[in-house]
Order: structure tokens, then C-alpha cells, then sequence
DNA sequence: CTGCAAGTTAATGTCAACATGAGGTCAAGC
DNA sequence: GCTTGACCTCATGTTGACATTAACTTGCAG
């Protein structure tokens, strides 16, 4: 398999594989006449990346997991990759909570609107002192 | 409020606070020789734009919803951006159920796992033509 | 044999969201 | 009057994940 084909199975750019090949992610099996050759093998890799990817994880984070060796360090770092999304998961809901909100409550400034406020307030970790004098 | 108590109120170098206003995030309330002066409104916006962030927003995008006149214009980028969380839910949540198999899973090499292939073939929008040779 | 598409390396450009540094201003305290 | 510390502007550097370009080689059709 070239690395044309590989990269079209996945609609992405030959350069790509190229780049992840760089950064240690993918290692072609072969070269043939200088050209990269991949196996089946190497589809499935390409798929955890992009998968791994769409987690939000960094390119530097994926080729951590996928060069572990043995499953006590890999799962120390998927351990702390599933801690890191399902933050993320909360993170998120609270941003959906906070649009829907918004989208019923059509005050013209909506910053005005207490509700907003209190949401806003409790979705967000505030540095205040206790007792500040400025209440939002 | 100065630029200073503002930033330190969130955990924030001022400079960031001056970048938000270069993009025009956040415009100051007035200036006393020079010096930037902001409101308890303006914290509200911080925490705003804060927030917005924190749901994956880019700067351009909350600086548009921000400067949104009229609800229709806004309830329209918002629902867009309700769509756009709602995509990222499912999309870490189908990253998670993989982490969590593969916790469990600890076979020596997980790309060799038939449940793997099928929960990451699942989880990816394959780009295969239908009847491809090459099964994975 | 001649083209041309697809592959190669290496260098450089892009983008967002800051970070950093230089050099200057301003008010307060001693 | 002099220092200190927080502020100012403007310019340039950084990071991650590619994208683009240049200049070259190779595989295959006609």
C-alpha cells in the first residue's frame, strides 16, 4: 500500500503520514525504491490516531501511548487520559447548559440577566477571596 | 478595576487581557492616564468569555456572539455552537468507551485486538468504498 | 522514448493564542 | 528628587499541527 492510497482511504493528505511519520507516530513497513510501504496493520494505526486525535489528545500524547511498552505504563497513561476527558465531558455540558440557557432567555444584554450570572458564576472556578467586597 | 486586579481575579497575565481587547473581546470602560479601568460588568465578561473558551469556542467565534445585535442573529450562532458541543460530546464520549477498553482489555499489543478493530472501525468515519479488497 | 502523475526530501509558511522583551510613562513613598 | 512597581505600546518569539513550495526521482501508459 502507498502512501497516496492510505492517505485517501482516510481523506487525508499524503504530507500528513509524512508529518506523523515525523514526529515517530508511523512507521512505514517498507520502502520500495525509496517509496513507503503499509500494511493492514498500519490502517489500524492511522484509525487510533485519528481517533486519539478527536479525544483532543496531542500528537506527543498519542505516540506516548502507542510507544508504551507493557500494560502497567500504558495504563498509567490512558489512566490519566480518561481522567483528562471525562473532565472534559463536564467541562463541556456545562458550556452546553450555559448556550441553552441563553438561547431561552432572550434578554437583549444578556450579560445582564441574573440568571446568567449565577450560571456563569458556578460554572467557572473563581479565584475571588472569600469575602471580596466586588460581588458579581 | 485595573488591568492587574482584573487578570489576577482569574488567574490571568494582563497581557492576556490586553490580547482579548486587541481582538475585540473586551473593551475597557475608560482610561485614567492611560491606564485601563474596568467595571463589575467587565468581570461578567471575562468569566464569559472564560467560559466560552472552556467549551472549545475560538476567539472569533465568542467575539461574533458577543457582538451579536438583536436576538435572532445571536440564537443563531448559538445554535450552531449547541450542535458543535453536542458533536464533541459524543465525540469524546466514543473516545472514553475506547480508553476504557483498552484498560481492560491488555492484550501485549492492543491494534492486534479484534474488539479494538471493531470499536475503533466503528468509532471512525471510514472513507472505504464499499466491496474495498483490503479488509481490516 | 516521452510524458505525466505520484513519490521523495528539505525548507519555509500559516494560524491561533498567547509569551516575551525593549523602552517609556506615571503616582506613590521616602 | 529618586526609586519602585504597575502600567503603557510596539515588535518579535513560541508552540503545535500541519500546508505549501521547490527541486528532484520513479512508475507506468502510450
Amino acid at each position: 500500500m502507498r502512501i497516496g492510497e492510505l492517505a485517501e482511504r482516510f481523506d487525508l493528505a499524503p504530507h500528513v503520514l509524512r508529518h506523523w511519520e515525523a514526529m515517530g507516530l508511523l512507521t512505514p513497513a517498507a520502502r520500495v525504491n525509496g517509496r513507503r510501504r503499509y500494511t493492514r496493520d498500519h490502517v489500524v494505526r492511522v484509525l487510533t490516531i485519528i481517533r486519539a486525535k478527536a479525544g483532543g489528545m496531542s500528537l506527543e500524547q498519542i505516540r506516548e501511548v502507542l510507544d508504551a511498552t507493557g500494560r502497567a505504563e500504558r495504563r498509567a497513561l490512558l489512566q490519566a487520559q480518561h481522567a483528562e476527558l471525562e473532565r472534559k465531558l463536564q467541562e463541556i455540558a456545562a458550556s452546553k447548559r450555559l448556550i441553552e440557557h441563553l438561547m431561552e432567555c432572550g434578554a437583549e444584554d444578556f450579560t445582564q440577566c441574573p440568571d446568567y450570572r449565577r450560571m456563569v458564576e458556578s460554572a467557572t472556578a473563581l479565584h475571588d477571596e472569600p469575602g471580596d467586597t466586588c460581588v458579581i
